[in-house]
DNA sequence: TTGTAGGCGTTATCAG
DNA sequence: CTGATAACGCCTACAA
């Protein structure tokens, strides 16, 4: 391996300017530097981390928990998140908790003295626990707000208010919803939002004159909650056709893919003769599908937030060496505009899920995306 | 931070004595271990990676190349790498090389020297730089043979065969090959090894008697290539039902199930009177969709191997300093008995893809799985 | 069985 | 602008 020696040795200078060379080249000579540049060339050089870590007390190194890494659910998140550490010159460590509290815990008291911040998503630890390590660590939750904690969430809610009035803009009558899975609190708020856009237009600014229908002759069927599985789906087919709905709203695209199916097999098409909409566009996007109104969590987006989150308070809690690592291509990157609800006392985001709905520009046609 | 002086100064011994009662417990008096012990867990004591890196010359990293984590392709590779790592104490880092090579070459460069071993899957890079890479570092490919570099392959094709002999058994007399993407290699070994084992019977063990047709009845119809969406299989299910085939086989699972819908449109029912089978089992195992007849590739094994091979090299050539990390649970973990082909001497091992068809146990019936 | 001391490769302080 | 030199926290001969 070579060493900061052997190059000093190549460049003729000594190691202290060889690492000031490397890490502040404006701080040393240019005919120096340039020396020093072709024996890094030449030696085929490259930092050593742990010598680097154990110098400056930064390892380079950003931890992400997630409960699995059997679904496909966190990988947009984690892949948006090794985008932006990578952008900052850091490495993404992961790890697998299995939704095991206990093994969360014990992953993650090896890893905090190994990383330079942690990034936590669908945690099982207990808030306390959380502001524990927040203590240690620089910390930023996915979904979950904790006091003293950073986070950042996405509101799904909203997106589904969104549907329920474009499905009443559309001139729906009845639609259906399908909720789940079983027990989610969340599943009943997205239901509410729906329900509460669809059935109520008191909240639109155009003039009641375009709506000639009265707001009680609208109504939302709940089926459901049901399994986030293809057949879940199906079996609402005969149900749905014979209730007279002309929109249906599944949480999740298995569900809607599976009903979807079903319904093909009984003559009803998606979307000519009834509008489909899921809560999640993950199997749609994976499959290229595009016979549903979709709501896309940008997960992505969330991922490299939490990576700004954690470095900003690793930049703010200044450490007793506070020497950076040089950014790569911070000059490239814009602050965040679309980041909405940021508070920059409580380090919080909030990003907003979107639901997909076709551009109203044309009229009520039920093309989607 | 809490440092091994602060352990010893608590427990009254020399740092020495802390560090052995830490990674070789018994070569310390017990009376003194269980001091040491105390006082770690009161401090909450963790070692500093760095330091512990920069000492042994080992990092407890092991890196993963991806040429993407926008599919779900590789994750369940990263799954099984990630827990067989953590089960042997080390961490798994993940790098997106988004397939581009230079970046690849880029990314393995900055981890160099920072991990244990590198496990490369999908790799743009030449089998020259990959060598150059493996000489300086324990490195695992996956599904790619380079002489002299370890490597873990699933091989797929033998799948097709048992496929094609499972269909033959079944009855079938035509049936129909989805082929794709555009411009594969493995497509045309598939589909060769399809149709062999489909038309011919001359490698089964039975008597003839059991089969009275000739050989030269059966036909395989040749479609595609396509690519791998819903829509492109559903546009082939018109053709489909005019060709009178009983069996399709798809390369891809989102294929199947546009073709699955647009058959469902067209009355026609899977697997009743179409037979599905589907070249991966990504989305089926996702939807948990047991309409198929699907293959299955051993990804999360494969990763394990490939940590296993890497760690193997890791032992193998022992370094300068050749303590190794203490192994967690290495009892509670078996010596691989469902790792066949395995040739200690050159290091590959090769997983076999298997196809999930239904057992032929009671009789010719087509429900799947 | 335990303590002492040197070194791992880099950064940072402090003189020059 | 550059060069010694002391940490950083841990491991491990070597002694005791």
């Amino acid at each position: 391996m070579t060493t900061l020696d052997d190059v000093a040795a190549r460049a003729g200078v000594s190691t202290a300017t060889v690492s000031r060379a490397l890490t502040r080249p404006n701080m040393v000579a240019a005919a120096t530097l340039e020396r020093v540049q072709r024996a890094v060339q030449e030696l085929g050089y490259h930092h050593n981390a742990a010598a680097r870590a154990l110098a400056t007390g930064h390892t380079g190194l950003i931890g992400i928990a997630v409960p699995t890494l059997a679904s496909s659910y966190y990988l947009p998140l984690i892949s948006g998140a090794q985008a932006r550490a990578e952008a900052s010159g850091y490495e993404i460590v992961i790890v697998d908790s299995q939704g095991s509290e206990p093994r969360e815990a014990t992953l993650l008291a090896r890893l905090t003295n190994r990383v330079d911040a942690l990034l936590l998503a669908g945690s099982r630890l207990s808030d306390a626990a959380i502001r524990d390590i927040a203590e240690t660590l620089p910390v930023a939750t996915f979904n979950r707000a904790i006091p003293g904690v950073s986070a950042t969430v996405i509101e799904v809610t909203q997106a589904f208010s969104e549907l329920g009035r474009f499905l009443r803009e559309q001139g729906h009558q009845r639609i259906a919803y399908i909720g789940g899975p079983p027990g989610s609190a969340t599943d009943a708020r997205r239901m509410h939002a729906l329900r509460s856009a669809f059935i109520d237009d008191s909240g639109d600014h155009d003039p009641p004159a375009t709506s000639p229908l009265n707001s009680t002759q609208r109504s939302v069927d709940i089926l459901g909650p049901v399994a986030p599985s293809f057949s879940a789906g199906g079996d609402l087919a005969e149900q749905i056709t014979e209730s007279g709905d002309t929109a249906v709203v599944a949480y999740n695209s298995a569900v809607a893919l599976g009903l979807m199916h079903r319904l093909g097999t009984l003559g009803v098409r998606v979307p000519e003769e009834l509008v489909l909409a899921t809560g999640d566009d993950l199997v749609g996007r994976a499959l290229e599908i595009s016979h549903f109104v979709t709501v896309s969590q940008p997960m992505a987006e969330a991922g490299a937030h939490l990576v700004d989150l954690a470095l900003q308070q690793l930049s703010t809690s200044g450490s007793s060496r506070q020497s950076k690592f040089p950014d790569p291509d911070a000059a490239s990157r814009e602050s965040q505009p679309d980041c909405e609800d940021a508070t920059s006392t409580d380090l919080h985001f909030t990003l907003h899920a979107v639901a997909n709905v076709p551009s109203t520009g044309g009229g009520n046609e039920l093309v989607t995306r």
